[in-house]
DNA sequence: TGTTAGCACTCTCCCGCCTCGACTGCTAAT
DNA sequence: ATTAGCAGTCGAGGCGGGAGAGTGCTAACA
């Protein structure tokens, strides 16, 4: 089993002994059923594809055992039932294991689709949804883990310089100053003090940093202030940005019928606070699922899985989906955790 | 009258003679009435607010006339008549009239919303999105009009160099590369060879060009290629580059009663391709407004709206909003136009 | 006590029918 | 050309009833 996943809802892990192992296999019956036709599984649905040795009467009344814990809901007397959240909390609980995941599968379709692992991550949110079949989120993670390697001054004319901020990925800002003063060897010394004061560091420890300035620093006090400016600058436009792919995925779904979750769905996939709150870092679980009202308002019929993914071993951001709740959960981590394992692996 | 509408359908602008002065009343009291009520408008409406002095029966011939000459639908024979797109189009083309357009309640608008004209700027197509209350999309303008003020390259470490794209809008694309060779000057002369080749011209110039690698150059050859190269990867990362803003504001409008119209509207916003391609530059027209099926497959019930921008004279970008066929086009268009006014004024 | 067959019950969906109300198109008069 | 008057048309919405689906309950059985 995947042990990591997010239980932080009250009815999450503790109540398998609580369920005998038919009510168990009745519910995954159900949501299993559910998931793949998205309409009230009925006592004989059950029967017939997951448990004919025993009859509908009996069925039925672990139904009903199962309505009365929560796990089910009737949207009318004559009518099949549909799973509650908390049945897809069990389920993602209890029922999904890893050798479900196929991953040689997604590995497959993604040989298949592009052709290097370089434009895989360039186009993880596209990937995803494309893979998924349902909405893909982005979100490049705060600035906690990205080093600065260097700082630099480029001298440009009439006495500006661009400030050029080389990280761990790439030059990632730059912006042109006025120079304080049009020195020859100014540039170079102060290219060797910035060097000394920011190589090495992360951008939070910079900005959380208070830096003496000393006699030596003195002069560049200017340029130092500007440079903290842009990497704040830097911080604040990075920092948790949210890339939403394939929103209006929503109206290949069977629950696009219902305005309603139409306008939801729209209505959380265009609040990207929301979503970012939604996504946010779980301490140290490696997959987080959200589902339905567990997390709060918004989140209605709705589910969100999201995983962190990390280059060179280093966490960078997280990728997720968002969907109906009776998504294909297997689907989805066995995506997630194929991405995540590929982009993990890239190195160049 | 604002004369520089888009007129490129069968319909425009020469229709005026055919219609009487009362047909004239009559279509613009219909699609006014229409505007803001978005409900069928009957023979009586008309005559409440806009034509007492007549009968009901001379309006309903009036309109059915209208109807024959394809101005009006009739949704059914017992509702009122609806404009086709034939009649926004004759209304924006002949009922819009440049005292209509309320630049300064728009003023007023953006100056208690924004601080600054910078901040408008930043935010143009939230602002338009607000304003209007429709959705609203940014154009970035193709590469024709950009410039290349310098090409540098910067040491770096290792016998690596960065390559600095320098434009009249700021450094736009940076990215490392071997260095042939560790001569000392190297640099220096790379750097004046690629400002001499590069200097002054806009993107489109430089990558349309065939450069001949006379013998001076010849040393050169590998570092100017990475830069087209670069230039070309730049090209085709901001050409065109399309952004939408509030795109669920089509939950608030009285079509998405009805499942297609949000379907269809989803699907438009989503293809960023059509939408650039709807956007498209039309020759010397300020303001271009495309209505319904009139432009192909896709606009069915919506109309899209754009304007040119100008920063300091120059060609920046396209600044629009989609919505329903019904939209206010005098609001539309007052924002549009204050919005480009400002942003041209902008010198800072 | 758990399981089962049988059956009555409930509720949705859908169809046809009806009435009501909204507008129109037509006609005949001015 | 305009108008009043009126018949005609169509959609919206309410009502009722039949069909179908699936249940809960009960009583019998192992």
């Amino acid at each position: 089993m995947l042990t990591d996943f997010s239980t932080d809802c009250q009815t999450g892990g503790k109540m398998d002994d609580k369920l005998t192992e038919r009510k168990k296999k009745v519910l995954q019956a159900l949501v299993d059923s559910y998931i793949s036709s998205v309409e009230p599984i009925s006592s004989s649905d059950i029967q017939k594809r997951y448990l004919p040795e025993v009859s509908t009467a009996t069925i039925r009344s672990e139904l009903s055992h199962l309505e009365e814990m929560g796990y089910l809901i009737q949207p009318h007397v004559s009518a099949g039932r549909v799973p509650s959240s908390k049945a897809y909390r069990y389920y993602v609980d209890n029922f999904i294991i890893d050798d479900d995941i196929d991953l040689d599968a997604m590995k497959d379709y993604l040989a298949r689709k592009y052709d290097s692992v370089a434009e895989i991550v360039k186009n993880g949110a596209k990937i995803v949804s494309d893979a998924t079949n349902y909405t893909s989120l982005l979100m490049i993670s705060n600035s906690d883990t990205l080093t600065i390697k260097d700082v630099k001054l480029v001298d440009m004319y009439d006495g500006t310089a661009l400030v050029l901020i080389i990280t761990d990925s790439g030059v990632i800002k730059d912006k042109e100053i006025q120079l304080p003063t049009s020195e020859e060897d100014y540039i170079e010394s102060a290219n060797s003090m910035l060097g000394k004061c920011f190589a090495g560091k992360t951008l939070s420890q910079i900005l959380s940093t208070q830096v003496d300035m000393d006699s030596e620093l003195k002069a560049f006090k200017q340029i130092f202030e500007d440079v903290i400016d842009l990497l704040g600058e830097y911080k604040k436009s990075r920092d948790g940005q949210l890339y939403v792919e394939g929103a209006n995925k929503i109206f290949e779904y069977p629950e696009s019928k219902n305005y309603d979750n139409v306008k939801n769905f729209m209505t959380i996939v265009g609040k990207k606070d929301k979503l970012k709150e939604l996504m946010h870092d779980d301490g140290n679980i490696e997959f987080s699922i959200k589902i339905g009202a567990e997390e709060g308002d918004g989140l209605d019929n709705m589910a969100l899985v999201s995983a962190k993914y990390h280059i060179k071993g280093k966490e960078v951001g997280q990728l997720g989906v968002i969907g109906p709740e009776r998504m294909d959960y297997k689907k989805v981590l066995a995506v997630l955790k194929h991405l995540g394992r590929l982009i993990d692996k890239l190195d160049d």
